[in-house]
DNA sequence: ATCGTTGTCGGGAACGTTCCCATCACTACG
DNA sequence: CGTAGTGATGGGAACGTTCCCGACAACGAT
């Protein structure tokens, strides 16, 4: 049976050392997981032992001798954000596959939130970062290795320092294709903060496909400057005032696309009868919508693995960037526009 | 400046000792924040020297000493449910007030991944566990409490162990109320999985509210068995599909109602015109959907303070649960039936 | 002046682990 | 048969902090 882990009887190396007849340096070699596992005898035994008794080591104790405690810290914008939330427990998985373990703290979009944030963190000891929350232009990602602690951004980039990201021009560019595909010409386009790269990234795909589609982009189709679902509302409020609305919207957020929704919805227009809408990101609800949208699935576990990869063997010099490919899910929220312009 | 937290030089208590003249054992007094704070000539210089240098307490070598590690484990289905995210968000909140920190694990909805979850949190050295996965006739809670391990249910409860929760029969009487009020009478119930004890609490509230209304139940009003959107979309098609359907359906989660919302849109049916639709928890895109979402909010910052302080101070005996009260949040999804049956 | 009383301070032993190093048995080889 | 090499083992010193306890000063009351 397991122990308590309180006052009267915490069982500790020592306990299962004498139980099992040999000295408390030997089960730590054992039981330390890094060396090359033994399938000696004294090991099996002591493997045993260990189990009988619930023997559970002391992270505290262990990350203080090894002046490593096995646990990353992950700073993102906010949990209630799905997008960030998927981040998250796809770096806990890859972390609990390493034999690490994934804390968390939430800046709420404060644009020095990011400093506490990873304070507070590196005083839990942790051994790396991972920051969701970089900025164009922020110099935090600098002062971290002037300070010399180990980190890596997720999702978007300085274009510096070691980062793990989706090829976001490439899903912008799978989205605006799709809509040039189905017919649409007249696309607009919701766009995020500019302080992010991955918006950078779509924004550039979203051209890039318009332009080798030889279709010329009116820039006040270019609207939006959140990923909130506000932004998305009147983002499309916007679009759909002008003097010749787009019949595409693409959307480079899932959050902003469902913003948009509302404002189509309210306006009386049909999705896609009216106009056809892409999202980003495939965060779990937006299969689920009335109409179902089409939106590009970012990769999050690819990402996450190699976040930690990249924190764990920094790769001296070499490539400092991973980039893991997205795809576009094509559901009900896109069709040929109706009439030709 | 502050100093980096590796192999050269981490600043310990001796290092800020030694520049402020002093033994460790004051430093170490001096800044324990439990005890009352010195304003002395020496507690001053100490602090003012600890700053300087950039002083970090080492927590694992303090939980070490301690015994304790001033942190919390916090055990959710997934972070990718917005409620969840939420109720880990205040918990969070509340933990950084205290002067405390939170931690994480899933479950993934497993029946048995809460043991694993807590497990890997107790092996994480916490001090006490804030679970949100109790289910009826679960004996997890009781093994916890054999094992002395401090604990605290949060959002559901099994009826014994130290609980804070909403009310949810409130809750559920409140928007039934609601809805009653408007002058619907055939109204339909998406339930939740029968082992959360929220979920109970919510259509016993529904019943109190129908029975002192007057108004009869029909069984078949009553449907559904999770707290996913899938579950919803089937649930509404089901009561859609009965030879007098409802003219308005209470959903006991927000998921259930947006995937009721998705069916009844499919159907060709308007919300509110043809029926009116209640959700649970006020999730932030409720309130941004094409049509914004009556539903009851959930006081989540105050169920999370309560639950930290139960486990902070066990209340020996006396009130075991905590209970806050939910709001009904009236927005443009509810309005009278169209014409009276 | 003596004697508690109160308060501040420093020395040093923990806390549970890891890891360096010395010891020992055993094998292989000259 | 002696000795170097190999591999498993145990003793003990760290890691940075807290906390017990004894020393000592300051002060008021006797």
């Amino acid at each position: 049976m397991v122990q308590d882990r309180d006052q009267p009887g915490r069982v500790t190396i020592h306990d299962v050392a004498a139980a099992a007849g040999v000295s408390k340096s030997t089960v730590s070699r054992i039981l330390d997981e890094r060396l090359p596992r033994s399938e000696s005898e004294t090991a099996r035994r002591v493997r045993q032992v260990a189990a009988d008794l619930g023997y559970m080591r002391d992270v505290a104790a262990a990350s203080l001798r090894r002046g490593r405690s096995l646990t990353v810290g992950v700073v993102v914008p906010r949990l209630t954000d799905t997008v960030m939330a998927m981040l998250y427990e796809a770096v806990a998985h890859a972390c609990a596959r390493a034999g690490q373990f994934a804390i968390v703290a939430t800046t709420d979009d404060e644009p020095e939130a990011d400093r506490a944030a990873a304070q507070t963190l590196l005083q839990r000891g942790v051994d790396g970062l991972i920051l969701s929350t970089a900025r164009e232009g922020d110099d935090f990602p600098d002062e971290l290795a002037a300070r010399g602690v180990p980190f890596v951004l997720a999702l978007r980039t300085d274009g510096k320092s070691l980062s793990s990201v989706a090829d976001d021009r490439l899903g912008g560019y799978l989205a605006t294709r799709h809509l040039l595909d189905l017919g649409h010409r007249r696309i607009g386009l919701i766009s995020g903060p500019a302080y992010a790269s991955s918006n950078a990234g779509r924004v550039a795909g979203y051209r890039e496909a318009m332009d080798e589609a030889g279709a010329a982009i009116d820039p006040a189709w270019i609207t939006g400057d959140s990923f909130s679902i506000d932004a998305g509302v009147e983002a499309a409020a916007t679009l759909m005032g002008l003097r010749e609305p787009p019949t595409a919207i693409f959307a480079v957020n899932d959050n902003t696309a469902i913003g948009a929704m509302s404002t189509l919805r309210r306006l009386g227009l049909d999705i896609p009868g009216d106009v056809s809408l892409v999202g980003y990101n495939d965060i779990p609800i937006v299969s689920r919508l009335g109409t179902p949208m089409t939106t590009v699935r970012v990769p999050f576990d690819q990402i996450a693995s190699a976040a930690l990869d990249l924190l764990s063997h920094d790769p001296k010099g070499s490539p400092r960037m991973r980039v893991a490919t997205p795809t576009l899910i094509p559901r009900r929220s896109t069709a040929a526009p109706a009439h030709r312009p």
